[in-house]
RNA sequence: GGAGAGGUGUCUGAGUGGUCGAAAGAGCUGCACUCGAAAUGCAGUAUACGGUCUCCGUAUCGAGGGUUCGAAUCCCUCCCUCUCCGCCA
């Protein structure tokens, strides 16, 4: 959410915005419906607190009144002046509820360093790190490597879970979790605070992270467990699509010590998306599924561009470190307005070398968010003089998985057919290399 | 799942229709006293919003709705917390 001031005062920004990022669900003009309501918003104000002033001296001096007459007086004031305040304030209501519903499709505005442009194609590569490797025999998809060493088993993991579903057995099952542990102590070790968060979240946080209003079927929604005998259902409970949703939440509606921040936090949980909007996309394998583990660093700062971007930076060098630890080449880009999402300030995405496709795969997506989360989730921190600032939030994957197995295992294979362990994750399968009769 | 108790300011805790944004105590801040500290005394100490913005007003006593000229207080619905029993990884 943006600033209401900001968007009465710098109009032309928020609908540029609006068009560079096409944005659903709110066009430019909404913009000047938003000021005409906001205007509506503030004179109506204005009006019922007038008559609740007025109500006030009512209540206040009927006790007094000298004479039954002068009572009788006052109370027929008093109930006429009731009709009218009702009426007012349902038509405030209105309004109010009307310009929440704009505002809060409202994107943030883009910074001024972020590129201009449509979609995918219109990222800029910032640079690339690591080189491509080359293999002198036919390279296998993970695939056709991990089901042929029967690591992974997706047909099973279709009849159980249905589409997208899988199996990771083995080494892979102890790949992914020493890959993610690695990932999780690399963080906690850089002064992190390590976070187990809740992945079945309120409603609430997910509009606070910007998700709602714009993903809303992407989202699982997990039932209504207080459901009741007359059938009556209880608050929704949604799967939450990463971490940084329950970790943005984790401090809603509360006042932070200034002293405190910048407050960094790491997050593991399991992820659960829809991918509604990708039906036919990525059908096959462990890039795109409907449940994950992730780690993910998120931070809260100051309401300081400077602090913020700092702060970017430093988690683009700390996935980096991790991929870099991979000795897995990738590249870094910087996205442009239309392919960032609503919430976004700034981001990058990392691609990583995947070479069943022979492309570049997303791993990684870091963003700053500026203060349009925390003023969705109401989270601000009392500065030196006592007063009390939104504060700006920033997230970026430290490692999906088993997303980024698919380019693990796939830039780690030999020409026998075995898969090479990276020197940091050894310790946690005890072997440097996974053979492909090592499967049971 | 069953039974009970309760949600008031930073905390403890009074308050059952108007004089209550809210007693009292604690805490915190400032001042005085002191070589300094403790103790003591005095004063201040919520948040959000609106305005004619060093001041005034409005709202907020878990949330929402209702009754009333007027609600922390009465009525309804919901949420949450705690205790005991049961079940359970």
């Amino acid at each position: 959410m943006l600033d209401l001031h900001y968007v009465l005062t710098n109009p032309q920004k928020v609908k540029d915005a609006i068009s560079s990022k096409g944005v659903r669900g709110i066009s430019s003009s909404d913009v000047d419906t938003i000021i005409t309501l906001a205007n509506e918003q503030r004179a109506l104000v204005t009006e019922t607190q007038g008559l609740r002033t007025r109500r006030n001296e009512i209540a206040d001096t009927i006790q007094k009144a000298e004479t039954p007459e002068e009572k009788q007086k006052l109370i027929a004031e008093g109930k006429a002046l009731k009709e009218t305040l009702q009426t007012k304030e349902a038509a405030l209501t209105t309004v109010e509820a009307d310009l929440f519903k704009l505002m809060s499709y409202v994107p943030n505005v883009p910074s001024d360093d972020t590129p201009i442009g449509k979609d995918e194609n219109d990222n800029v590569e910032i640079r690339t790190v690591g080189e491509k490797p080359t293999f002198d025999f036919p390279v296998k998809n993970h695939v056709e490597l991990l089901t042929g060493m029967d690591l992974a088993d997706f047909e099973r993991g279709t009849k159980v879970s249905g589409f997208r579903g899988y199996y990771l057995k083995g080494d892979l099952a102890m790949l992914h979790y020493g890959a993610l542990m690695y990932a999780f102590q690399k963080l906690v070790a850089k002064g992190y605070t390590p976070v187990i968060p809740p992945a079945l979240v309120k409603s609430f946080t997910l509009f606070g992270s910007g998700h709602h209003p714009w993903s809303g079927a992407d989202v699982y929604e997990a039932g209504r467990p207080d459901i009741d005998e007359t059938g009556k259902e209880g608050e929704v409970v949604s799967l939450a699509a990463t971490a940084e949703i329950p970790l943005m939440g984790m401090y809603a509606n509360e006042v932070l010590d200034g002293s405190q921040l910048p407050l960094k936090m790491v997050g593991l949980s399991p992820c659960y998306r829809r991918e509604i909007g990708s039906y036919s996309k990525d059908v096959k394998g462990f890039y795109r599924v409907h449940e994950f583990m992730k780690i993910e660093q998120v931070i809260l700062c100051h309401a300081d561009s400077k602090e913020a971007e700092e702060m970017l930076q430093e988690l683009m060098r700390n996935s980096e470190e991790i991929m870099q630890d991979f000795k897995l080449h990738y590249r870094v880009l910087a996205m442009c307005t239309g392919d960032m999402g609503e919430p976004q300030y700034k981001k990058y995405d990392i691609e990583t070398w995947m070479p069943g496709k022979g492309g570049y795969g997303e791993t990684h997506s870091a963003s700053n968010m500026s203060d349009f989360q925390c003023r969705r989730n109401n989270i601000r921190y009392t500065n030196k003089d006592g007063e009390r600032i939104v504060a700006y939030s920033l997230n970026n994957t430290a490692l999906a998985s088993p997303r980024f197995l698919v380019a693990l295992v796939e830039n780690n294979q030999t020409a026998e057919g075995h898969i090479k362990v990276p020197e940091v994750l050894q310790p946690f399968l005890g072997k440097d290399l996974i053979k492909a009769s090592s499967a049971p």
